[in-house]
DNA sequence: CCCATATTTCGACGATACTGGAACTATCGA
DNA sequence: TCGATAGTTCCAGTATCGTCGAAATATGGG
């Protein structure tokens, strides 16, 4: 990842609501979410939602999917993966930075 | 690192300008630079770098000291530690984002 | 004390982001 | 086709962010 989609994907996540609901998606897995309940989960207006769900599938971070009268949203990783990648490589120092990050995963 | 804490510090970084700042400042190492020399290597007015550079000391990815007349910033990795640790715990999708970040060690 | 250097703070402006109600679009079941 | 459901788009208002010149502050030398 360069740094101009860095920058872009650092302000889509850059926001309270936008970070709940890309870790509700990841929770979510590969199955996603439809909007109404995420809608309804992180208790924000339908409008404001699409907003924000707009913003995180143009940086590419969520993709959509139509399910009936449903859209459904799912994380992708490949531009979190990006993301950290080029956090770990043009801004850790190194050893100072790098071990901490473990993998370790909480479900739900 | 907690989630608001982590808004901020993706907030703090995602600009142009203030992620130019860290990386510079990342390369410098514990030694750091003068503000002066930050403002012509990325060649942007004085009171603008100012700042970004109070805003980044604020969320604590850099540090502040005083060396005579100058002020000397450097790259403080704590909150990008604990980011990148953030990231990793809670945005990624285990297995389908941890191994691509590929200059993550173990601390055995 | 005065001047030069290094940098910050102030202030005002334009630009961008966020919010949420209302209107619109898409889909499905009867 | 009609009505209900699911969601988006539009719009306007507010708030926050970024910019940069000018003024203010801190430091050190002569």
């Amino acid at each position: 990842m360069k740094s101009p989609q860095a920058v872009e994907a650092l302000g889509a996540l850059a926001n309270e609501h936008r970070l709940a609901i890309y870790r509700l998606l990841v929770q979510a897995g590969p199955d996603g979410r439809p909007a109404g309940v995420i809608a309804e989960k992180l208790d924000m207006p339908a409008s404001s939602l699409s907003f924000h769900l707009a913003h995180l599938t143009r940086i590419g971070l969520i993709e959509q999917r139509r399910e009936s009268r449903s859209l459904i949203y799912s994380a992708d990783f490949a531009v979190m993966n990006g993301l950290i990648g080029f956090l770990t490589e043009n801004c850790c120092g190194g050893a100072a930075c790098a071990p901490a990050a473990s993998t370790r995963r909480k479900a739900s």
